[in-house]
DNA sequence: ATAGAATTGTTCGATATGGAACAATAAGAA
DNA sequence: TTCTTATTGTTCCATATCGAACAATTCTAT
């Protein structure tokens, strides 16, 4: 059987079912969207899978890695063996923090900042992918919906 | 540093930035969601978790393993342990399916249908927390948007 | 100044998930 | 029929992520 051929039904179900629900709709976008993004870009190595950590750290170049971890929301622990392969792929880079000496800043290296560049290009093409079928009000809205749900969970 | 009180900055950044990149924004909503729904519910053992899962098999029971895989975007082999806990859990059961020696249908007990019920209830609850400061038509324009989406990407 | 508390990056063990391979079974072609 | 191919559930191994614990460092209250 194949994924990409057998389609499943998403619609419908009766009202109250798990298709009503918003997180589950939220789970299975990302899930899906997620993986195409991965499965197009085979040429970039781990950078399409942390995206967003490596865009976050070209927004602000030597954030620590517990600051890092918290815009990602992953985990401390989590991060240091991603870094660990990023900077193993020369992506970005560790410097001790100057004035404390238990933080990392972490900084792009050049390579780094390229691949962040061509894979926002990636991620627009992915866009228009996914809301093919809305318009660019549609979109517009559909983002700042998950602005706002963001904050709400954020500042909870 | 404490997850719950220290904010982070979701919406600033430059524009061409992950901030702004739909993909970001659906994983990030995703991850928090979820997390919360989960931080939650601490007396459902798995069950919220799984709730999708759960949910979908009371809509369509009898299901197989294989198209239930589908259906939640999960792998087959990830399905089985899943199945084993929540089998143990008595949640849910398999028998074989008639007509097909390989298959086997999945049923919700009467435990896990209560189970669906209630948490249903909660993940009502908790999208009112999630969509506070959203009109109901924006919620109902959101999921349609991420349905559209879903559509998009299940059809590739 | 100093003792106690908090923060940071890390390691370690536990759990979740995916893909490849496999045996049993079914479907299809000859 | 018989041979070949496809499907299903499963096992096994690799990877991702988390929380707890830890040492080094910084902060804070006295």
């Amino acid at each position: 059987m194949n994924r990409k051929t057998d389609k499943v039904a998403t619609t419908e179900g009766p009202p109250g079912s798990a298709n009503s629900v918003l997180g589950y709709k939220l789970r299975l976008t990302q899930i899906l969207a997620f993986r195409a993004f991965e499965e197009r870009l085979t040429d970039y190595g781990r950078a399409p899978r942390y995206l967003g950590l490596l865009a976050a750290i070209r927004d602000e170049p030597g954030l620590s890695q517990n600051r890092l971890a918290q815009v990602v929301a992953l985990g401390r622990s989590s991060l240091v063996n991603i870094l660990d392969q990023l900077e193993a792929d020369d992506l970005l880079e560790r410097k001790p923090a100057p004035g404390d000496r238990r933080r990392n800043g972490v900084w792009l290296t050049h390579k780094g900042s390229q691949t962040v560049d061509a894979l926002l290009q990636e991620a627009l093409k992915e866009e228009a992918l996914l809301t093919k079928g809305l318009t660019s009000e549609d979109v517009q809205s559909l983002k700042a919906f998950l602005d706002k749900i963001i904050d709400n969970l954020r500042s909870q």
